[in-house]
DNA sequence: TTTTATCTACCTACTACTTGGTTGGCAAAT
DNA sequence: ATTTGCCAACCAAGTAGTAGGTAGATAAAA
């Protein structure tokens, strides 16, 4: 099955800026792996910016349904929070690629306001659902130590997300695991 | 006092680099900033590989140092952790800059082996002066609920870089405090 | 002390690409 | 007929770097 060139484009920035950073992949690079010329891009994303907010965007909204499924699929509040850590884990792509949020932070002087703004929201989006996860958590019995919900939450997405740049920097899931091992242990019994 | 041109370039490289990441400045910026023409600086940088490992290196001492200072001046667990925090949270520079450590990880891709591996070293020591700080944290009762000083060393240095790219994407010291609250509610009375 | 040689650190001019982008055109699909 | 999506050709600015040269400082020799 053919995709559209417009996804096949998003799907190739996404790999690069993941893996590389905003300022560390050019138009030059995605011509070459979807196979149509530079100047082409042009016509689905007029500009680099305008790329990346496309990216932001879609990429919000991916986690967002993947929330809304772990919720669906996990009853309790450790199974939920386990299968995020997976999550987060698995977006490494064995240490080769990080979270989009994660990979633009660090280039956000590149970056169009709407986009730092799209980053904020996500980040918003995924501490808020961590709240709620912590929150039953706490009433399910089943994540050890709950006193303060949001507290736990502010200081989970930011864990997760160090937890992606050492791992990343060092191509090595392990130091994942290791930065998250405490976290983990707090899991009753996910499943 | 002036400084010799080869420490301005460092400091200006490292400003750069710690606000726009590896990709995200050239060697035209630091001519700018300095006041030399680009092409100088090769004398002292001959590739831009080499000033990255120079930077890296520079700013490893420098927190070995301020490690050491550390734990000359705070005699007690709590104490040093806090500092540490605030450490990180200074380095932000308002939010204006990161960790030279985070500011790399992400464009990883291009720098040269070497720097990857003083990268993990200096991951290393700051984990190694965190593992001995919650031990010192758990035998002096200063910081509470310590039960694998190792562990909680593994956890916190992510959780600082991850509060770190927070507070940076949106340059705002908040997200700063948000993300260590939990951590800093640990800690008895830092003096 | 003066002169000479060497070193350091800068310069200009240049190289070979590379970057994000503009423009006009054409072929295929609708 | 119109739209979509690609092309080639091009642009201006930018990238990391090379090479030869010079001025000033410093050290050594006369």
């Amino acid at each position: 099955m053919r995709i559209d060139t417009k996804t096949a484009l998003l799907n190739s920035a996404e790999r690069a800026a993941r893996a590389r950073g905003f300022d560390g992949f050019s138009y030059a690079d995605l011509a070459e792996d979807v196979g149509i010329r530079k100047a082409s891009i042009h016509h689905h994303f007029p500009t680099k910016a305008a790329l990346s907010v496309a990216l932001m965007q879609r990429y919000a909204a991916e986690i967002k349904e993947a929330l809304a499924a772990l919720d669906a699929t996990h009853p309790s509040g450790c199974a939920r929070l386990a299968a995020l850590i997976d999550h987060y884990r698995a977006a490494l792509n064995g240490g080769k690629t990080l979270c989009l949020c994660v990979s633009f932070s660090t280039s956000r002087d590149s970056l169009p306001a709407d986009v730092i703004t799209e980053i904020r929201s996500f980040r918003q989006m995924v501490i808020g659902w961590l709240t709620r996860t912590f929150e039953l958590g706490q009433s399910d019995g089943t994540i050890a130590g709950v006193t303060m919900p949001d507290k736990e939450a502010a200081a989970t997405l930011p864990l997760l997300e160090g937890a992606q740049l050492t791992a990343r920097a060092q191509e090595n899931l392990d130091l994942f695991e290791n930065g998250v091992q405490l976290l983990r242990q707090r899991l009753a019994n996910p499943s």
